[in-house]
DNA sequence: TATTAGCACTCAACGTTTAAGAGTGCTAAC
DNA sequence: GTTAGCACTCTTAAACGTTGAGTGCTAATA
């Protein structure tokens, strides 16, 4: 594909900038003024006749202005990306308070993200790769509970509360809680494999069904880690934008949002493509998920060191203002850098 | 207020449940096919000027049907409530399936729950009413780390890591954690008062630091829990009906569900009511939440034993299926309750 | 006295018409 | 290559008439 000259780009370039702004086709004599050309409609009506023909515009009827088709926005992000490098905002303030407990860093940053750029945006729990255990503990909580924590890499903490039928004194509980810890420790699920566990049930004598429901309990934190943790915030920026706005289309996203899964296939789209700066944008069809097909999304890859990973999305209307939602990711996912250094660092 | 005479009731019951099926305001020659009353429609005509100037009906415009106002459908309830008990649904079943985790349970609940009555749900994490402290629990995690766990009434349990500075050795923690669950088991946090404090810290000596941690994460985690927790379901249902569903209404509705600041103060309001049956129905201004003015919310209080008490929410039109959605509620209500007592019974 | 038939009236909803305005493509002149 | 001018297209909104559902009132009926 040929590179448009610089006219053409410029022309296409206030097409789109007017389009973000307004929602509305912009016609000839809007760009006529609206850019520093100098040029009049009628020249510029000869320029939007080629880039239509070129596909970078559309029409939605005779005699309407023109809006930017999806393989113009594309160039446009194209060309915008590897431009600008944005500065820093006042984001960094808002997101260094006090707040250290995971879950609620990570609502805060779909929230104030949301407010920052009026849309929706989504962001997925960090996905541990090789989750390995790090620390069992059981305790005795009563007579016949049994209470069993499992610390994996990243310090990501899981509690199981097991019920027994016999009385456990202290020194049973301290010698299965050295059992567990000197086979277990270091090792990731697949790695603990069947004959591990029939010796330790072996050491563990009449207490071996403990150690079962101990190793069920590390199975299933480790996988219930595994499955979707997403938030979302700003959802009901979609009625700002009526193309989205209409009860069809604004009831299907809303769902989407709520169920989450189809989110799922986004973060592991993005998570999946490793060949990028980090940043990807999705216009209209484009989108993994169809529900989307009217929006555009910008998906981040932020990591927390250890490679924990997760994804950060913003979706919105087509005519998103891309160049803001790019920047403001780049800055959100320094911050995110500096926040893991920080707090490694200094507790 | 006097209440209707017999021929009045039937007729503003038809007018009601019409009125719920169609959404459409209803003249008075559908009813005076749709009763048994075999009356003509210029008779339902007068009869229905009678109700409308006792405020049981509406007329939208001069010329159109009529439709139920708050007072209409307040009457309809009341009535309602006390004739009807009942039978149970197909429910059960899709709720006994495995799901053990608190969190899993309650937002299974609201699914279910929204796909059975097709209206917006919320239901809160019971709130436990006197927090005691269960047992206390510090491990090492390694050189610099502990993990301190915090199990209160109820089983409720909070993880927290600790930083220190010096390391400590496997004696030194077990002295600290006898420390800890001798002064601290039992009580409530109101009960931990300063002196208490400033004992055990003496007590501690060199690492009366790590006291204070403790205690402050104690503090956090009870504090924590009683932040709403509050999960929502079938939020894109409210676009099913038309006077729900513009952009400005929706657009409230949609960000009220994601905030659930405002879905508390109705179970604060909700919780507060004692007098009641457990199932309360809010009509229109009736409701303790502005945003929800043009809906109906109907609530119950569960309880899961051990003063453990949350808030079910069914949100939707004002041409809310009443009827329906008490029966759900109700029978719901009896699910928990059972659900509650074979855990307890049959771990 | 309660009920009903009949009729004139009202008003939202809908389709049609009309006018205005924005924007285009094309041609001819600069 | 650029621009002015003009005829043409098509959306949008307002204006208008029509339709039909539904009402209130009156007078007749059981």
């Amino acid at each position: 594909m040929q590179s448009l000259d610089d006219r053409k780009m410029k022309i296409l370039q206030a097409i789109i900038r007017n389009y973000l702004e307004t929602g509305e086709p912009v016609g000839s004599r809007t760009i006529s003024k609206y850019t520093d050309l100098n040029l009049s409609s009628a020249t510029i009506r000869n320029e939007m006749a080629d880039l239509e023909e070129l596909g970078y515009i559309l029409q939605p009827h005779t005699s309407a202005g023109r809006i930017p088709s999806d393989k113009g926005y594309r160039l446009y992000v194209d060309r915008m990306m590897e431009e600008k490098e944005r500065e820093v905002e006042e984001l960094k303030e808002l997101l260094l308070e006090k707040e250290d407990k995971m879950e609620h860093l990570l609502k805060q940053v779909a929230k104030v993200l949301a407010q920052n750029t009026n849309y929706a945006t989504m962001i997925s729990a960090p996905q541990t790769q090789r989750n390995k255990l790090k620390f069992i503990q059981l305790s005795r909580v009563d007579a016949h509970q049994i209470l069993a924590v499992i610390v994996t890499e990243g310090n990501i903490i899981k509690n199981s509360i097991l019920r027994v039928e016999e009385e456990l004194d202290d020194e049973t509980l301290l010698k299965l809680n050295i059992l567990l810890n000197t086979h277990l420790n270091g090792l990731t699920i697949s790695e603990i494999n069947l004959g591990m566990i029939t010796a330790m049930k072996m050491q563990a004598g009449i207490h071996s069904s403990i150690v079962g429901n101990v190793i069920d309990a590390v199975a299933e934190s480790i996988k219930a880690e595994e499955d979707l943790e997403i938030y979302t915030s700003g959802t009901n920026n979609i009625f700002k934008y009526p193309e989205l706005a209409d009860n069809q289309k604004a009831s299907e996203l809303i769902n989407m949002f709520e169920e989450k899964q189809l989110l799922n296939s986004l973060v592991e789209e993005t998570l999946a493509d490793e060949s990028n700066t980090g940043i990807q944008v999705y216009i209209g069809d484009e989108t993994p998920v169809q529900t989307m097909k009217d929006c555009s999304v910008v998906t981040a890859t932020y990591e927390l060191g250890e490679g924990m990973k997760g994804t950060i999305g913003i979706i919105g209307p087509k005519r998103m203002d891309y160049d803001k939602v790019v920047g403001t990711l780049k800055t959100l996912m320094h911050q995110l850098d500096d926040l893991y250094n920080k707090r490694e660092r200094d507790p």
